[in-house]
DNA sequence: ACTCAAAACCTATACCTATTAGCTTTTAAG
DNA sequence: CTTAAAAGCTAATAGGTATAGGTTTTGAGT
């Protein structure tokens, strides 16, 4: 279709619209190339492959997402800020499903680029809105982690349909969620909580 | 290699050893075949396809999980039986991290399919695990869902290696995580937490 | 034991996608 | 203008998916 010049950037924005199409799985090498009007063998030389393609994708995702989690938490704390944190991300999730997807395969970037990538900035994010709460410091991380894990699992739950089949909708559960979490991090600010034994073994490897 | 019969099960637990071995992503037809001795189109007769080859590992591991869970929780309640629950899901994306990606994978079984699987066993266990909290019944299935979203997004997230680049062992925040699931959960079970005006407008389709 | 039909496999084939190799056409700097 | 690198292209290989149609087992009924 549009010729205009392949571009690393470009192929990445193709391949994420692709991916809110028809899935992350389906961005390919062939079907971008079909999208750009080139011969699939033309892409390899601004991409080493399907792999690097989709991890274009996953970069871009991650780029959005954090841009829109400053925005969403900008001049906010506390509870608002949370609240905003974790809406910018649903909301991008519900709009851009496959880039979605695409963010949660970061699993695939090796240690450079997740450093260099807009992973780190997503923590710091969350580390902001947690400051609001005054965590002790010892609580920080840990309640930076539940909140990527509680935010991330509930999205990915949700997009799977998991929740279709009971009966509050789901939007319901997520404002009682964040609620949940506002709470305990509340509480995390005053006492350190101390460190109960841990739950079970370490595979002691 | 081994020739004894192709089953609809036995390719499920094929399915599943690839998995674990390859990833899930690696678990084709071609491959499982190869491992059965057999010829790929051979294997039409008792799988439609590579969809559904792949559901099947689904299935088990939702099957394999949902028992696993059965065992962590029997004879318990409270913060034990919410420390085991938990761990048992973990504990087996560790030993079957390829099972647990498929288990994951759940949004593609059709509604009868899912319907009819392990997922409402889950439920079921998580319930019952909550009901040991006296969650009041308006917050049950909220308690459900986070119990659920955090322990999977958390898993999920340690096995992408997102905790790697931070200090503290990952385990550490598993155990402070189960701590603060746990002292929300007895709150709940008091006050029904007046419901919060829901933290942003849906869309209002 | 014998038959014969279904079950379980196989071969052949067509179509995708990925990837490599090597050629041709632009394009822009000097 | 010239010319070298950039950007694309064609050709060709490899491996996975899927369909069609044939052959061999196997076991149930007689």
């Amino acid at each position: 279709m549009a010729r205009a010049g392949i571009t690393r950037a470009r192929l990445a924005a193709v391949g994420a619209e692709l991916a809110d199409e028809l899935g992350f799985e389906h961005v390919t090498l062939a079907e971008v190339a079909r999208r750009c009007g080139v011969q699939t063998p033309s892409l390899y030389s601004h991409v080493s492959g399907t792999a690097e393609l989709r991890e274009q994708v996953t970069l871009l995702a991650l780029e959005e997402m954090a841009d829109r989690a400053a925005e969403a938490v900008a001049g906010l704390s506390g509870k608002s800020a949370l609240t905003g944190l974790a809406n910018s991300y649903r909301d991008y999730a519900r709009q851009h499903p496959g880039r979605f997807t695409a963010s949660s395969a970061a699993a695939t970037l090796d240690a450079e680029t997740a450093a260099s990538s807009a992973g780190p900035r997503h923590a710091r994010f969350t580390e902001a809105v947690l400051r609001g709460y005054a965590v002790h410091p010892d609580s920080r991380v840990h309640a930076v982690r539940m909140l990527g894990s509680t935010v991330r699992g509930f999205i990915t739950l949700e997009m799977s349909g998991s929740f279709d089949n009971s009966s509050p909708p789901a939007a319901e559960s997520w404002a009682q969620i964040i609620h949940g979490l506002d709470t305990l991090f509340r509480a995390w600010s005053t006492a350190p909580d101390e460190a109960p034994p841990p739950p079970h073994a370490e595979d002691p490897r």
